[in-house]
DNA sequence: CGCACATATGCCGGTCACCGATATATGTAA
DNA sequence: TTACATATATCGGTGACCGGCATATGTGCG
Protein backbone atom coordinates (compact mmCIF):
# COMPACT_ATOMS: atom_id res chain seq x y z
CA UNK A 1 0.00 0.00 0.00
CA UNK A 2 1.68 3.28 -0.85
CA UNK A 3 1.13 6.22 0.47
CA UNK A 4 -1.49 7.97 -1.27
CA UNK A 5 -3.74 5.21 -0.64
CA UNK A 6 -3.17 5.29 2.93
CA UNK A 7 -3.59 8.84 3.33
CA UNK A 8 -6.98 8.22 1.44
CA UNK A 9 -7.74 5.37 3.89
CA UNK A 10 -7.39 7.44 6.74
CA UNK A 11 -9.25 10.26 5.28
CA UNK A 12 -12.38 7.80 5.19
CA UNK A 13 -11.82 6.56 8.47
CA UNK A 14 -13.80 8.69 10.86
CA UNK A 15 -16.39 9.53 8.57
CA UNK A 16 -18.15 9.44 4.57
CA UNK A 17 -16.57 12.33 2.51
CA UNK A 18 -17.00 12.91 -1.09
CA UNK A 19 -14.04 12.80 -3.78
CA UNK A 20 -13.56 16.57 -3.56
CA UNK A 21 -13.19 16.57 -0.25
CA UNK A 22 -10.76 13.62 0.55
CA UNK A 23 -8.50 15.86 -1.61
CA UNK A 24 -8.58 18.59 0.76
CA UNK A 25 -8.50 16.23 3.46
CA UNK A 26 -5.48 14.34 2.55
CA UNK A 27 -3.81 17.85 1.87
CA UNK A 28 -4.73 18.57 5.53
CA UNK A 29 -3.65 15.42 7.10
CA UNK A 30 -0.36 15.30 5.19
CA UNK A 31 0.27 18.97 5.91
CA UNK A 32 0.14 20.20 2.44
CA UNK A 33 2.42 17.59 1.48
CA UNK A 34 0.83 15.46 -0.50
CA UNK A 35 -1.86 16.89 -3.41
CA UNK A 36 -3.48 13.95 -4.39
CA UNK A 37 -3.94 14.48 -8.43
CA UNK A 38 -7.90 13.72 -9.56
CA UNK A 39 -6.46 10.86 -11.52
CA UNK A 40 -4.63 9.42 -8.53
CA UNK A 41 -8.01 10.26 -6.75
CA UNK A 42 -10.91 8.67 -8.91
CA UNK A 43 -8.39 5.64 -10.34
CA UNK A 44 -7.87 4.48 -6.32
CA UNK A 45 -11.07 5.11 -5.34
CA UNK A 46 -12.16 2.66 -8.11
CA UNK A 47 -9.46 0.14 -7.16
CA UNK A 48 -10.64 0.19 -3.67
CA UNK A 49 -13.82 -0.30 -4.75
CA UNK A 50 -13.09 -3.35 -6.31
CA UNK A 51 -11.20 -4.51 -3.26
CA UNK A 52 -14.17 -4.41 -0.96
CA UNK A 53 -12.06 -1.22 0.63
CA UNK A 54 -14.56 1.47 -0.02
CA UNK A 55 -18.40 1.85 -1.10
CA UNK A 56 -20.71 4.23 -2.06
CA UNK A 57 -22.55 5.75 0.91
CA UNK A 58 -25.18 7.66 -1.23
CA UNK A 59 -24.90 10.38 -3.96
CA UNK A 60 -26.27 13.94 -3.71
CA UNK A 61 -26.54 17.45 -5.67
CA UNK A 62 -25.70 20.12 -3.50
CA UNK A 63 -25.69 23.55 -5.48
CA UNK A 64 -26.82 21.48 -8.81
CA UNK A 65 -23.52 19.65 -8.64
CA UNK A 66 -23.43 16.10 -8.49
CA UNK A 67 -21.44 14.14 -5.32
CA UNK A 68 -20.72 10.78 -4.85
CA UNK A 69 -20.33 10.07 -0.93
CA UNK A 70 -17.87 7.34 -0.13
CA UNK A 71 -17.41 5.44 2.71
CA UNK A 72 -14.77 3.22 4.02
CA UNK A 73 -15.94 -0.14 4.29
CA UNK A 74 -15.43 -2.77 7.20
CA UNK A 75 -12.62 -4.57 5.11
CA UNK A 76 -11.08 -1.37 4.59
CA UNK A 77 -10.98 -0.35 7.84
CA UNK A 78 -9.51 -4.11 8.87
CA UNK A 79 -7.18 -3.30 6.12
CA UNK A 80 -6.34 0.45 7.13
CA UNK A 81 -6.03 -1.17 10.74
CA UNK A 82 -3.26 -3.94 9.85
CA UNK A 83 -0.90 -1.06 7.62
CA UNK A 84 -1.09 0.97 10.81
CA UNK A 85 0.06 -1.45 12.73
CA UNK A 86 2.60 -2.91 9.95
CA UNK A 87 4.11 0.12 9.39
CA UNK A 88 4.76 1.37 13.08
CA UNK A 89 6.35 -2.24 13.63
CA UNK A 90 9.21 -1.19 10.54
CA UNK A 91 9.37 2.84 11.82
CA UNK A 92 9.66 1.79 15.40
CA UNK A 93 12.99 -0.95 13.87
CA UNK A 94 14.65 1.68 11.97
CA UNK A 95 14.87 4.26 14.50
CA UNK A 96 16.02 1.66 16.66
CA UNK A 97 19.14 0.71 13.91
CA UNK A 98 19.54 4.03 12.65
CA UNK A 99 19.91 4.75 16.79
CA UNK A 100 22.66 1.81 17.04
CA UNK A 101 24.37 3.21 13.62
CA UNK A 102 28.22 4.08 13.55
CA UNK A 103 28.38 7.58 13.76
CA UNK A 104 30.75 9.24 11.07
CA UNK A 105 31.61 12.61 10.70
CA UNK A 106 32.03 14.48 14.27
CA UNK A 107 28.86 13.74 15.83
CA UNK A 108 29.98 13.41 18.70
CA UNK A 109 30.92 17.72 19.24
CA UNK B 1 8.61 5.47 -0.80
CA UNK B 2 7.42 1.99 -0.82
CA UNK B 3 8.02 -0.62 1.53
CA UNK B 4 10.42 -2.94 -0.17
CA UNK B 5 12.64 0.45 -0.32
CA UNK B 6 11.68 1.45 3.16
CA UNK B 7 12.62 -2.12 4.84
CA UNK B 8 15.82 -2.11 2.76
CA UNK B 9 17.19 1.15 3.96
CA UNK B 10 16.28 0.02 7.85
CA UNK B 11 17.75 -2.84 6.94
CA UNK B 12 21.01 -1.23 5.92
CA UNK B 13 20.48 0.89 9.38
CA UNK B 14 22.83 0.04 11.49
CA UNK B 15 25.62 -1.62 10.06
CA UNK B 16 26.81 -2.37 6.37
CA UNK B 17 25.51 -5.56 4.15
CA UNK B 18 25.80 -7.40 1.16
CA UNK B 19 22.77 -8.06 -0.87
CA UNK B 20 21.82 -11.80 0.26
CA UNK B 21 22.25 -10.81 3.52
CA UNK B 22 20.18 -8.01 2.94
CA UNK B 23 17.19 -10.30 1.41
CA UNK B 24 17.38 -11.98 4.74
CA UNK B 25 17.53 -9.34 7.07
CA UNK B 26 14.67 -7.89 5.25
CA UNK B 27 12.63 -11.30 5.27
CA UNK B 28 13.41 -11.08 9.24
CA UNK B 29 12.35 -7.65 9.86
CA UNK B 30 9.00 -8.18 8.23
CA UNK B 31 8.89 -11.62 10.34
CA UNK B 32 8.64 -13.46 6.97
CA UNK B 33 5.75 -11.49 5.30
CA UNK B 34 8.25 -9.66 2.43
CA UNK B 35 10.66 -11.55 0.63
CA UNK B 36 12.69 -9.33 -1.61
CA UNK B 37 12.98 -10.77 -5.47
CA UNK B 38 16.76 -10.04 -6.49
CA UNK B 39 15.36 -7.82 -9.19
CA UNK B 40 13.97 -5.81 -6.84
CA UNK B 41 16.84 -6.09 -4.31
CA UNK B 42 19.31 -5.19 -6.83
CA UNK B 43 17.68 -2.68 -9.28
CA UNK B 44 16.44 -0.64 -6.25
CA UNK B 45 19.99 -0.97 -4.82
CA UNK B 46 21.34 0.68 -8.05
CA UNK B 47 18.17 3.32 -7.64
CA UNK B 48 19.69 3.91 -4.29
CA UNK B 49 23.09 4.63 -5.18
CA UNK B 50 22.09 6.80 -8.25
CA UNK B 51 20.12 8.67 -5.71
CA UNK B 52 22.84 9.00 -2.89
CA UNK B 53 21.16 6.68 -0.50
CA UNK B 54 23.45 3.98 -0.54
CA UNK B 55 26.90 3.58 -1.71
CA UNK B 56 29.16 0.54 -2.09
CA UNK B 57 31.14 -0.08 1.23
CA UNK B 58 33.36 -2.46 -0.07
CA UNK B 59 33.95 -5.54 -2.24
CA UNK B 60 35.20 -8.70 -1.03
CA UNK B 61 35.54 -12.62 -1.84
CA UNK B 62 34.18 -14.82 0.19
CA UNK B 63 34.79 -19.04 -0.15
CA UNK B 64 35.37 -18.39 -3.64
CA UNK B 65 32.17 -15.91 -4.18
CA UNK B 66 32.31 -12.26 -4.76
CA UNK B 67 30.04 -10.10 -2.50
CA UNK B 68 29.55 -6.09 -2.54
CA UNK B 69 28.90 -4.64 1.08
CA UNK B 70 26.47 -1.71 1.05
CA UNK B 71 26.45 0.68 3.25
CA UNK B 72 23.61 3.36 4.04
CA UNK B 73 25.10 7.08 3.30
CA UNK B 74 24.46 9.93 5.48
CA UNK B 75 22.01 11.28 2.90
CA UNK B 76 19.83 8.18 3.51
CA UNK B 77 19.83 8.05 7.14
CA UNK B 78 17.87 11.74 6.91
CA UNK B 79 15.68 9.91 4.55
CA UNK B 80 15.14 7.10 6.49
CA UNK B 81 14.94 8.96 9.40
CA UNK B 82 12.23 11.80 8.00
CA UNK B 83 10.23 8.66 6.33
CA UNK B 84 9.58 7.33 9.83
CA UNK B 85 8.67 10.36 11.20
CA UNK B 86 6.13 10.83 8.26
CA UNK B 87 4.56 7.32 8.32
CA UNK B 88 4.36 7.50 12.23
CA UNK B 89 2.61 10.76 12.23
CA UNK B 90 -0.14 9.09 9.27
CA UNK B 91 -0.64 5.74 11.48
CA UNK B 92 -1.09 7.60 14.07
CA UNK B 93 -4.15 10.03 12.43
CA UNK B 94 -5.60 6.84 10.69
CA UNK B 95 -5.90 5.02 14.39
CA UNK B 96 -7.17 8.28 16.05
CA UNK B 97 -10.03 8.43 13.11
CA UNK B 98 -10.56 5.00 13.49
CA UNK B 99 -11.41 5.18 17.22
CA UNK B 100 -13.47 8.14 15.85
CA UNK B 101 -15.37 5.63 13.23
CA UNK B 102 -19.09 4.86 14.11
CA UNK B 103 -19.28 1.16 14.56
CA UNK B 104 -21.53 -0.79 12.72
CA UNK B 105 -22.80 -4.22 13.01
CA UNK B 106 -22.76 -5.11 16.82
CA UNK B 107 -19.70 -4.36 17.82
CA UNK B 108 -20.69 -3.25 21.27
CA UNK B 109 -21.06 -6.63 22.57
C1' DC C 1 30.10 -39.07 -8.96
C1' DG C 2 25.90 -36.64 -9.52
C1' DC C 3 22.13 -34.10 -7.55
C1' DA C 4 19.96 -30.76 -4.76
C1' DC C 5 20.40 -26.76 -2.04
C1' DA C 6 22.35 -22.48 0.02
C1' DT C 7 25.09 -18.67 -1.30
C1' DA C 8 25.61 -14.76 -4.42
C1' DT C 9 24.81 -11.47 -8.29
C1' DG C 10 22.52 -9.82 -12.32
C1' DC C 11 19.10 -9.01 -16.47
C1' DC C 12 14.61 -8.67 -18.72
C1' DG C 13 9.64 -8.30 -19.63
C1' DG C 14 5.31 -7.44 -17.53
C1' DT C 15 1.99 -5.19 -14.34
C1' DC C 16 -0.06 -1.56 -11.91
C1' DA C 17 -0.23 2.57 -8.79
C1' DC C 18 0.55 7.07 -9.44
C1' DC C 19 1.33 11.44 -12.18
C1' DG C 20 0.18 15.14 -15.40
C1' DA C 21 -2.80 16.80 -18.63
C1' DT C 22 -7.16 17.40 -20.49
C1' DA C 23 -12.26 17.65 -20.59
C1' DT C 24 -16.75 18.89 -18.77
C1' DA C 25 -20.02 21.51 -15.96
C1' DT C 26 -21.96 24.69 -12.31
C1' DG C 27 -21.80 28.58 -8.77
C1' DT C 28 -19.54 32.82 -7.17
C1' DA C 29 -16.84 36.96 -7.29
C1' DA C 30 -14.25 40.69 -9.63
C1' DT D 1 -16.65 37.79 -19.22
C1' DT D 2 -13.08 36.31 -16.98
C1' DA D 3 -11.27 33.78 -13.31
C1' DC D 4 -11.53 30.70 -9.55
C1' DA D 5 -13.51 27.10 -6.45
C1' DT D 6 -16.27 23.08 -6.67
C1' DA D 7 -16.90 18.47 -8.61
C1' DT D 8 -16.17 14.31 -11.46
C1' DA D 9 -13.93 11.61 -15.02
C1' DT D 10 -10.65 9.71 -18.76
C1' DC D 11 -6.14 8.87 -20.92
C1' DG D 12 -1.17 8.21 -21.84
C1' DG D 13 3.25 7.95 -19.67
C1' DT D 14 6.59 6.70 -15.96
C1' DG D 15 8.80 3.89 -12.74
C1' DA D 16 8.94 0.64 -8.67
C1' DC D 17 8.20 -3.80 -7.98
C1' DC D 18 7.38 -8.77 -9.41
C1' DG D 19 8.46 -13.22 -11.50
C1' DG D 20 11.37 -15.78 -14.12
C1' DC D 21 15.67 -16.84 -15.97
C1' DA D 22 20.79 -17.10 -16.17
C1' DT D 23 25.23 -17.79 -14.04
C1' DA D 24 28.66 -19.54 -10.74
C1' DT D 25 30.75 -21.65 -6.44
C1' DG D 26 30.63 -24.44 -2.03
C1' DT D 27 28.42 -28.05 0.85
C1' DG D 28 25.93 -32.20 2.02
C1' DC D 29 23.69 -36.56 0.68
C1' DG D 30 23.21 -41.08 -1.43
Amino acid sequence: MQEPTLLLLTALADEPRHGYALMQEVAEISNGRVRLRTGTLYGALERLQREGMVRVEREEVVDGRARKVYALADQGASALAEETARIRAVALEAERRLALRPRLKGVTA
